[in-house]
DNA sequence: CGCTCTATTGATAAACCTCAAATACAGTGG
DNA sequence: CCACTGTATTTGAGGTTTATCAATAGAGCG
C-alpha cells in the first residue's frame, strides 16, 4: 500500500499511515473467495490492498446485483460500521486478494485518535453515493446496450492494462457478471459484445475482455 | 424542529442544537419552487423543517428521475458540500417548505466545534448509500407493478395520514411523480393504479392517493 | 479426453413503452 | 355561478425492447 494512496489516509502524515495500518490485521483471499456475506452483522473495516471484490447482493429469488467493484486503495464495508447493521451485501474476491481490516472497536480508537479518519470515511461514502444516484439513472433512462457499454468502460477506466492490441481489463470477468452489473441478462450481454466484436471494437475470449477501441464505444456510449 | 429530533442533532445536548440552529438561515419555500438545481455548485447544507422537498436528476434527454423526497427532519446537500462538488440533483419544493440551511464555511466550523456532527453526517450519507444499494437492486430485479406498490407503501410509511377511509399521502404527488420515482412511464402507473381502484386497495383523485387497503398491497408488494 | 463452466445464437414471448385521443378536474376571471 | 383553460388522468392500439428457453459450441482443467 505504501505505493498507491489510498483516500482513507488523505491528509494523513504517512508515520501516522505506519501507525493505523499496523492496527489493522491482513486477509489474503484466493479467487472467488467469500470475505463476508450479505446478512452478516458488520464488525469489520475493509481496505484492499492487493487484488479487488466484487460486492452484490441476492434476493430471496436468487437474483444477483452487482453493486460496485472495490479496487487497490478502496474501501468497503464503511456503511455497514456506521451504521452497526449487518452487511447488506456479500464481498468476493476477484483473483488473488489481499485486505487489511479493523475491526469496529479499533476503527473507534482510530476515529477518535485521528479525526481526519471520519471526514476521510464520509468523502468515500459520499462517494457511493453520487456514483449510485448516476447509475440509478441509468438504469431507469438508457438503454441496455449503452449501459453495456458504460460499465465496461467503466471498468476498463479503473482496472484497464494497456496491451498491444488495446486496453485488457485485468480480471476474470464474464458475461454474467457484466450482466449482473449493468442490470440485464447474460443472453443480452453475449449478443450485444458479438456485435461489438464484428464491427472491431473489442475482442473477448472467456472472461477476458480487450477494447481494441475505445473511442467508439465511448461515442456509442455516450450518444443521445 | 424543536418538537421532531433530527439525525444531525443526536448525542447533541439540547442547549448545543440550539446554538447549531442559530448558526443556520431559514428560508420559506412554495409549492414547486426551487430550492438548488443540478449542476450548481454546493455550498449550503439543508435541513427541512417544515414541508418536504423532491430530489430528482435530469439527463440530456429530459428525463427525470426522483431520486428521493426529504422529509421534515432529514437533510439533504450533505454529499455534494463534503464532496466539495456541484449538487448532482435539484431540489424542489412540494408544497410550502421551511429549511434551515448553513454554508460551507459555517458548516466546517460547526464540525470542528462540534464533532459529534461529522458522525451524523456520515450516518446520514451512509443510509442513502443503504437506501440507493436496495432501490437499485428492485430497479434491476423486480416487476413495475411491485416497484410501484413499493414506492407508494413507503411514501405511504413516511408522509401517510390517517384519515376515515384509509391512509392519505399528504402532499401533491402526480402519476408522473409516482413513474419517476419508480423507473417506469405516468401511463404504466396510471394503468397499476386503476387496477388497485378496482379491487379496493386505494382511491385516487388528481395528484392525490388514499391507500385503503394497505394489507393487500403489502402482500402483493412483497410476493416473491 | 472427458467434464464442467462459459459463451453463442435462434426462436418465441412477455413486459412495458409510445403515441393518440378522450375525459376529468381545479382554478380563474368574467 | 359558469364557461374557459391548462393540467392530470385514463384507456386503447400497436410496436419495441429485452427476457426467456433451448440447443450448441468452445475453453480450460485434471
Amino acid at each position: 500500500m505504501k505505493d498507491s494512496s489510498s483516500i482513507i489516509f488523505s491528509n494523513i502524515p504517512p508515520e501516522q499511515q505506519a501507525t493505523i495500518l499496523a492496527a489493522g490485521k491482513s486477509i489474503i483471499l484466493a479467487h472467488k473467495d467469500i470475505l463476508f456475506h450479505q446478512g452478516q452483522p458488520a464488525n469489520t473495516l475493509h481496505l484492499v490492498v492487493v487484488g479487488r471484490l466484487k460486492l452484490y447482493k441476492v434476493n430471496q429469488k436468487g437474483d444477483e446485483v452487482i453493486i460496485r467493484y472495490i479496487e487497490k486503495g478502496e474501501l468497503t464495508a464503511a456503511v455497514a460500521i456506521i451504521r452497526d447493521d449487518d452487511y447488506p451485501v456479500t464481498a468476493e474476491a476477484v483473483g488473488q486478494t489481499e485486505v487489511i481490516n479493523w475491526d469496529k472497536d479499533t476503527l473507534d480508537q482510530l476515529m477518535r485518535d485521528y479525526p481526519t479518519i471520519t471526514i476521510n470515511l464520509l468523502k468515500t461514502v459520499a462517494e457511493r453515493v453520487t456514483e449510485l444516484q448516476q447509475r440509478y439513472q441509468e438504469l431507469v433512462t438508457i438503454r441496455v446496450e449503452q449501459r453495456i457499454a458504460r460499465s465496461i468502460l467503466r471498468l476498463m477506466e479503473k482496472c484497464g492494462v494497456k496491451q498491444a492490441d488495446g486496453i485488457l481489463i485485468d480480471f476474470p470477468l464474464s458475461r454474467e457478471d457484466i450482466a449482473n452489473f449493468t442490470g440485464t441478462t447474460l443472453y443480452t450481454v453475449s449478443r450485444t459484445m458479438s456485435a461489438w466484436s464484428k464491427k472491431g471494437w473489442l475482442k473477448s475470449g472467456r472472461e477476458k475482455i480487450t477494447i481494441t477501441d475505445p473511442h467508439s464505444l465511448m461515442v456509442f456510449a455516450e450518444d443521445l
